[in-house]
DNA sequence: CGAATAATGGAACATACATTCCATTTTGCT
DNA sequence: AGCAAAATGGAATGTATGTTCCATTATTCG
C-alpha cells in the first residue's frame, strides 16, 4: 500500500465505495485483493458483520481486512460499516417529524401507508401457521401431483394468486391450464379424466368460478381450492379446500398468505413428482 | 414480569417472535409496551442498532428494552440481534440438499416447506422497509395520480404483481391498461401523452418490457417501475424506479415484498386523486 | 544473489457495547 | 392512606470488538 492510497478520502455512498473497489482491485496485494474480491460479491454482510468475520470470510486475518478499509479511504472498519448500516437507519430518527411534516403540508402519508402494508402483511402470514395444516396442503398436492393436466382457476383478486401459481408449473415443467376470460365455463371442454381443477376464490365469491367448479365436480373431476372464508359455496363439491384469511387495511386485502400458500403448494407437488 | 414469562424459551424465527410479540403485548408493564409497539414497527432497524440504539428511539432506557428482550425469552440483545442478522449471514445455496432431504423420508415434509415459504415471506416485507423510501415512493404515485390512464406492464414473475395493480385501480374507478400476450409492443399505440407507464421486471429482465419502456420513454411518455435489481436496464429511461428484493427460498422468490409494494403506491394514488 | 521495502498475521491494547445491579419511583392492593 | 410488589433508569461491570503494533515472511530491484 502505498501514500497515495492513504491520501484518499472515504467513499460517502455506496456507488462511490464500488468505484474505488474496482478501482483499486487490480493494483492490491494479493491479501488485500482478497478482500476486495470477496466484498465485492458480498456488501450487504458488512452492515450486520464484524471485522473478524468478514475477515475470516474472505480468508484473511482481521489486520489485513482492517487495512483494506483504510486503502478505500475509511479510518476503519466502523466507518465503512457506518456506510451500510445509514442505509437501514437513515430516516429513523425524524421519523416523527416527517409525519407531522406530511401530514402538515395536507399530502398523503406515504410512507405509513407503506409502513402499514408491510406490517398487514406480517400479520397474514402469521395467520397462515395457524389455519393450515400439514396434512391438509400435503393431501392437496399429493392429488395435484397425479394430475394429467392442473386446471386453474381464479378470477379478480384471485386472479394474480393463480397466474403465479400458473408461472411456477410452466417453469417447473408440470403441464398447467389457466382459465380465465369471459367463455370460461366453456373452457370446461378442455379438462379431461385425469386432470384436477384448483380454483381460488375470496368473498363474495366470483359466479364464474364457483360455475365451473360446481360443473367440474359434477362431471367427476376432482376440484380442490383456496378460499377465505368457510362459507365458500366451493366447499360442498371440493374434495380439500385451504383457508387462509388476510389481514384486511382500509379495506383492501393483499394477497399475501395466498400467494405464500400457494407457491409452497407447487413447489411440493414438484417435489412430489420428482420422488415417484 | 412474572415468573411464568421468564420460563420461555426464545423464537428462533421471525414468525415465531412476531406471535410472541403480539401475544405478550397486553400484558406487558408500560415501557415494556413501548418497546413492544416500536419493535414491532421497526423490526428491521434490529439487525443494524445497538441496544441503546433501540431504546433511544422506542423512548426508554438501555435496561428497560434489556429486559424487554428476555420478556420475549431471549437471554438478551445480542440473542434477538442474532436473530435478524442471520438473515442477510445465512448461507441458502443449500437449498438442493435441502429439496434433497424433503425426499429422504420418504414424504414431503409440507409443513415444513409452508413454514419455510411462511418465514421467507417475513424476511421478504423486513427488507421493503430497509430499501423503500417514502420520498420516492410519494413521487412515482403523485405522478401516476395526475395520468390520464396509467399503463401496466409485467410479464412472467412479474406478471401477477401487475394484475393485482390493475386489479386495484379497476376497483378504485381509476383509468388503466395492462398489456400483455405477444404483440405487446404494438400496444405502444393505445398509449398517448398524459398518459404514464408502470412496468414490473424482475432479472433476468423480459426482454419484451424492456423494449416497451424504451420505446414508450422516448416517445416522451413518462415512465416507472419496480424491480429487484440496481442493474435493470429500464433506469435508464425510466423517472424513477423502485427497487425490491424479495427473499429466496429453494430457488422461488414470494413477491411479497412486490405485491405489498405496489398496492400501497396504488393506494396512494387513490388518495391523492381524493384530494385534489 | 542480497539488501531494502512492502506485506502479512498474531498478539496486545483500547474502546464501545451488552449486561447487570441497585437505589428510586410507580403501581396495585387492603 | 399505607404497605408490599413491581417497574424503572442510571451507574457499574464485564465482555466482545475494533484497532494498532511489531516481529516475521514475502517481494522487488539493483
Amino acid at each position: 500500500m502505498t501514500e497515495q492510497t492513504l491520501i484518499q478520502t472515504a467513499p460517502d455512498n455506496v456507488s462511490e465505495l464500488l468505484e474505488k473497489l474496482d478501482a483499486s482491485v487490480e493494483n492490491l496485494p494479493k491479501r488485500l485483493k482478497q478482500c476486495a474480491v470477496f466484498t465485492r460479491r458480498h456488501l450487504h454482510l458488512i452492515a450486520v458483520s464484524t471485522v473478524s468475520e468478514m475477515a475470516e470470510s474472505a480468508g484473511v486475518a482481521p489486520s489485513v481486512y482492517m487495512r483494506f478499509c483504510q486503502a478505500l479511504g475509511f479510518s476503519g472498519y466502523s466507518t465503512m460499516q457506518a456506510l451500510f448500516r445509514a442505509q437501514f437507519t437513515e430516516f429513523r430518527p425524524n421519523y416523527q417529524e416527517r409525519m407531522a411534516l406530511l401530514h402538515k403540508e395536507g399530502n398523503v402519508q406515504t410512507g405509513r401507508l407503506l409502513a402499514d402494508f408491510v406490517e398487514s402483511g406480517h400479520r397474514s402470514l402469521l395467520t397462515i401457521s395457524n389455519t393450515i395444516t400439514s396434512d391438509h396442503l400435503e393431501q392437496i398436492a399429493s392429488a395435484l401431483s397425479r394430475a394429467r393436466v392442473v386446471h386453474l382457476v381464479g378470477l379478480r383478486r384471485a386472479f394474480c394468486v393463480v397466474s403465479n401459481m400458473a408461472y411456477l408449473f410452466e417453469k417447473l415443467g408440470i403441464p398447467t391450464h389457466l382459465h380465465y376470460g369471459t367463455g370460461m365455463l366453456d373452457s370446461t371442454g378442455s379438462i379431461f379424466d385425469g386432470d384436477v381443477l384448483f380454483a381460488v376464490t375470496f368473498s363474495p365469491f366470483s359466479e364464474e368460478t364457483i360455475r365451473l367448479t360446481e360443473a367440474t365436480s359434477k362431471r367427476g373431476i376432482p376440484v380442490y381450492g383456496l378460499t377465505d372464508s368457510e362459507r365458500c359455496p366451493m366447499s360442498e363439491w371440493a374434495k380439500e379446500m385451504l383457508i387462509a384469511q388476510e389481514d384486511e387495511l382500509a379495506g383492501f386485502r393483499v394477497p399475501n398468505a395466498a400467494i405464500t400458500l400457494t407457491t409452497a403448494l407447487v413447489v411440493a407437488v414438484k417435489a412430489m413428482k420428482d420422488q415417484s
